[in-house]
DNA sequence: TCTACATATTGACAAATTGAAATATACCAA
DNA sequence: TTGGTATATTTCAATTTGTCAATATGTAGA
């Protein structure tokens, strides 16, 4: 054991990049976000149909991401529209897409 | 709904992305990946002092770490060293080091 | 072999997460 | 206001995960 430097990232950086790993350690939401990631934004009903999910799922877990800054959303009459909160998704998904991770 | 794209990402590439993630999102976890990232390899009972962790917890996440791909081990006498398995991780660090993650 | 040490695995319980129906809320139009 | 639609929230059983002491396994040297 030496006196080198342990960590680079603070406890804040940590707990968030922790909450948002677990939120995307899921299929269905990693999926919702990569959807909204090629389609641009999208309202409930509909990514709840495309993923074959029920409504409730889905908008409890587009809130989550929401609310863990990964997605942004707008009014627009009676319906939400999700999207997803640039730049920070769209690095993550793209070293995702890419070469290093199979 | 129309016919555009659903998914650049095979299930395949979900699933493993999804278990990534899942072991990514825990503080502990985290940590000793970015230590390892950092120092370098790393014994086990050094890793367990320096996060103040048992050695049972921190032996099993290690053999997780690795069984994703994300780790790798190298016996040594008695004693097992682990480091990240480059470049995987890297690239994904540095992202969240960086600018677009608060 | 025996001993010491490093690591891996197991077992048990607490804690957190999942999934989905039921219900509530918000908004618009008539 | 009333009804219809879209979304948000609540609830809870089932399942999964976290935690860590205890135990087992593996390795090297005497």
């Amino acid at each position: 054991m030496n006196e080198t430097v342990v960590s680079t990232m603070t406890d804040d950086k940590i707990e968030f990049a922790t909450s948002m790993f677990k939120l995307l350690g899921h299929p269905l939401r990693l999926r919702i976000v990569e959807i909204l990631d090629l389609r641009g934004e999208m309202m409930v009903n509909d990514i709840a149909e495309l993923t074959e999910q029920p409504q409730s799922t889905v908008s409890l877990y587009l809130n989550k991401l929401k609310n863990c800054g990964l997605l942004k959303s707008r009014r627009d009459g009676n319906q939400t529209y999700y999207s997803v909160n640039e730049p920070k998704l769209h690095i993550l998904l793209n070293c995702l897409r890419g070469c290093p991770f199979e």
